[in-house]
DNA sequence: TATGAATGCTCATACGTATGAACGTGCAGC
DNA sequence: GCTGCACGTTCATACGTATGAGCATTCATA
């Protein structure tokens, strides 16, 4: 009951184990067709099928690639933070032909993930590695960089003296093309909804918002962009009272919390002011925002093309990648007019 | 920037590679504390790790557990079917120390996923892997189980001539329990809501109900268990004008169905009729519905376990188990009224 | 002192594959 | 008829690990 060879197909038909060998591997040059075929058939009878661990120590290639993610993947999944993540990570994997490995043996007691665990690293029985998740640990992103392991991070994560290579959302781009798109229906007096949160994903909307607001010449005086964070009272009757047609949120949390403050102020939305949101769906229950979407799924499988590029060719640079956000228009948004 | 081996280990520890090896797959016999210590000083100091594909080209063992579906996992999740399962799945290796690898690479044009492709078969990467699909190919199925690989199959899966070992929910047991209860309030009269639907599952829901009214000496007069399926208008027409006081409907789809069609006669749930589900999630949304729910998590646990008894031990045999279904009651059954 | 056993370590090998080098054959060119 | 060459195949080896067998050394026992 014991697997089949290349040995066994080899004496089957009546050729040596490298023949065989040259023709599983799909080696076309100097194999004619009829001893292929005679291969062909003794592997077909014997039902012999490649050794992936010896294939592997031979070769340092498995067609396998691992996802890390340093909380439970599934649970959350619903959440939707990884699954979107995970549908275009499986659908490209499967397409090109790898397997996947979910790295799930490295939890500790206390629930997180580690990749080293007594100096034990897993993940190099993979050909690389798909790291993800808001958790993801620094020092061991720098100690697996430093190791020169293969690996990609979905969102950005910066590490000091390593350049991990990331696949990220341009949020940059979008805040700005929001902003632009805000300014050419006319609003010329902005503010910006700060969430408090200091991440260099939330910068990055910052960067936007703020090179746009610059580059079309329009006025913002959001408290939010000079430290304050959030929406206070105070916030909010400055923007009931001042000359702001349009207020650009930083999530939909937020910006529900904005329609209630405005509605309290006899404000709506998009009548009084247009709200574009910095995070979303598209398809949030409620109200249909004007917003921002992070394309998961195709992250997903920019993360997976990025790394096969460099397992199939060691010399490729890692590089990071911006991915374009889609906008998605929504009933938030509207021509803007003038306060009395 | 090569992965330093047990030699590299060696050299530095001023011992054989044998030894190192000794150390780190946790030979405890013959090592002096001494000369451990110094080769664990030295696999730390070189950050060693392993090699999965020596280790399992050797042992035959990865602690790699293969997860196979017939169909893309992620895409599916969302609707329950596979999400759950893969939830006990994760959690349970991730508990007891194994990796899962997700079988991908087996898609073919057609969107189905096959096991065996031109005469290979990538599972023999795991040390054994859970086969789970409502398209499962029975083919395929047997064709495993005759190369004497290690798998379980979550659902029952019969194949002639081959023993699959399955994780199957006891569907028996939950449909005589539900009639038993039913028998409990008072209903005397019963029908049975055929789904038309032609699996083990469904027979087995069949043979617990019909089992469970024969023991209890109840009437049944439904057309469904003589093989005409489902829900007509001659079907209200006998149930509306006859002695039953209760439903067991096969899933959620005909029971919304059913209480349509009672609505247009005049009669609701439970006051008229009641109506007990063989499937369901405990959380439809619309109704609760007194219904079986299939502990999915739980079956994803049990199947990682059977496994893995299997994997450590070859001995051991290769059997299916039932897991019992939680009854969860809901606002549609009721003790039963005389109907005048 | 000689004998045996226990201890601590090394030697040698096998696992299944891929591949550069080498080998033989047949055939064209001079 | 010898040289060179293309073709088809085999030889030999390395990948990193685990482990039975073997070799010293120490120590207790007779």
């Amino acid at each position: 009951m014991k697997a089949p060879r290349q040995s066994d197909v080899a004496r089957l038909a009546g050729v040596s184990q490298s023949a065989v060998s040259r023709v599983v591997s799909g080696e076309v040059d100097r194999i004619p067709v009829e001893t292929r075929d005679r291969i062909l058939a003794a592997v077909k009878e014997l039902g012999y099928v490649p050794n992936a661990a010896a294939r592997n120590l031979r070769n340092k290639r498995n067609r396998l690639l691992g996802v890390h993610t340093f909380e439970a993947v599934f649970p959350h999944a619903r959440e939707d933070f990884y699954f979107e993540f995970l549908l275009g990570i499986e659908e490209r994997a499967e397409e090109i032909g790898y397997d996947l490995v979910l790295f799930t043996s490295t939890g500790t007691s206390d629930g997180r993930r580690r990749i080293y665990r007594d100096g034990t690293n897993r993940l190099n029985l993979a050909d690389g590695t798909v790291l993800l998740g808001a958790a993801t640990d620094r020092e061991e992103l720098a100690r697996l960089w430093h190791d020169g392991y293969l690996f990609v991070h979905i969102g950005r994560r910066e590490v000091p003296g390593a350049e991990i290579p990331c696949i990220v959302p341009d949020y940059v781009t979008a805040a700005d093309r929001i902003v632009a798109s805000l300014a050419e229906r006319g609003h010329r007096h902005l503010a910006y909804l700060h969430s408090g949160i200091d991440q260099e994903a939330y910068a990055d909307r910052r960067t936007g918002y703020r090179a746009a607001v610059e580059r079309l010449g329009l006025h913002d005086r959001s408290p939010g962009l000079r430290g304050e964070p959030g929406l206070t009272e105070e916030w909010l009757d400055e923007l009931a009272s001042g000359p702001e047609t349009a207020v650009v949120a930083e999530n939909i949390g937020l910006a529900e919390h904005l329609r209630s403050g405005l509605a309290a102020r006899g404000l709506s939305i998009p009548e009084d002011v247009s709200v574009a949101v910095l995070e979303g769906s598209g398809d949030e229950p409620g109200h249909r925002w004007d917003c921002l979407v992070i394309p998961r799924k195709e992250i997903g499988r920019i993360a997976i093309d990025a790394l096969v590029a460099r397992v199939e060719n060691p010399d490729e640079e890692p590089v990071s990648q911006l991915v374009a956000c889609d906008l998605v228009a929504g009933e938030t948004v509207a021509d803007p007019r003038p306060k009395e």
